[in-house]
DNA sequence: TCGTTAGCTGTACATCGTCCAGTTTAGCTG
DNA sequence: CAGCTAAACTGGACGATGTACAGCTAACGA
């Protein structure tokens, strides 16, 4: 809470440091805590500090956000990618507000399943035009549904909270309607 | 831009005039220009003096959230519930970005609309545990899609802006699926 | 007619993201 | 090794934001 260091002085920041306390603070204090002032306050710097490592909040909300995709395995079949990404969404439940207020994530591991899943889908005979609805179609619906599974549901009066396991069962079986339905 | 009244003196506002103005403003200047202060001023008013006729602004924006909802036609069948639904949000793309922050809406016409899902739902044979999934695999597509519908959407790398009639043939087809599959 | 209350204004606070101007240090060049 | 440039910081500030508090006054019920 004083003045740790002289201005001149360095504190040996990292863009990777700052991501990483970035998550840190976000797992630990949620949402609503991940300020500019607190990360800096948490890395013991003065905020403007961290604009010579990060240009903007956005951006580096951007890369926590592709950062986490980078954990979801690509290596199965489209429902298998998706299910991983559900899960991995949940494991960060508190970034998924994120992925809706900026519509998904944008950097290169968004790219990557991006173009995984339109290989996956070309593999069992969806193309063009189609391949792309159908990536939409599937992208809308599990990044939706881990926003109903993170947060307090809007159910219209239902009390029960609603366990992980049936939000998971509930996710699997929409999602297999919905690949049945694209491969026709 | 002066003071046109001095203390005490009485504008005439109303809760519904400011919501209408607030619906207006977010017409006319989107998202980010809906703000208490804004608000204040096109009213001609001091900004705390919304604060007469709404307890904070997250419930004026609920209010928005849910007056929209009005507009949906329930008097059809569960796929054009979710077919009006998907256009009243289309009509209202400024406010699809709010929907996803507070998880959808949470008044007296949302209400009537998840009551009315039920039903229908019940109709079909669905009912329970099962009818309580369906409904909110169906909200989470709907709003979901109209998301993607009314803003920049991710896709990584397609440039064709995806016209609107596109994307709403794509809501209407994955709905159909999804419908399909849950009635079995 | 008078007292109470509800609708205002004025002012202010805490907080946010971010910019500008300095100061110092690290790293490169010669 | 000397010198210079560029990058990493601090300090302080600006313009927002939502909202609380106190006062004034017009409208309304008794």
């Amino acid at each position: 809470m004083t003045a740790a260091r002289r201005p001149g002085e360095r504190a040996g920041l990292t863009r990777a440091a700052v991501l990483a306390a970035a998550r840190d603070l976000l797992a630990e204090s949620g949402l609503g805590s991940l300020t500019m002032r607190a990360l800096a306050r948490r890395l013991d710097v003065a905020p403007n500090a961290l604009y010579s490592h990060v240009p903007a909040k956005a951006a580096l909300v951007d890369d926590l956000l592709d950062e986490v995709l980078a954990e979801v395995d690509d290596s199965g079949d489209l429902y298998e990618l998706l299910v991983s990404t559900y899960e991995v969404l949940l494991a960060h439940a508190e970034l998924v507000p994120l992925y809706l207020a900026r519509q998904g994530a944008r950097g290169p591991h968004a790219a990557r399943l991006g173009d995984t899943m339109l290989r996956l889908l070309a593999d069992q005979g969806v193309r063009g035009e189609r391949a792309l609805d159908a990536r939409r179609v599937l992208i809308v619906f599990t990044i939706g549904f881990a926003a109903f599974a993170t947060h307090p549901p809007l159910e219209p009066g239902a009390d029960v909270p609603l366990s992980v396991g049936a939000l998971f069962d509930n996710f699997t079986r929409g999602l297999r309607w919905l690949l049945a339905g694209i491969g026709s």
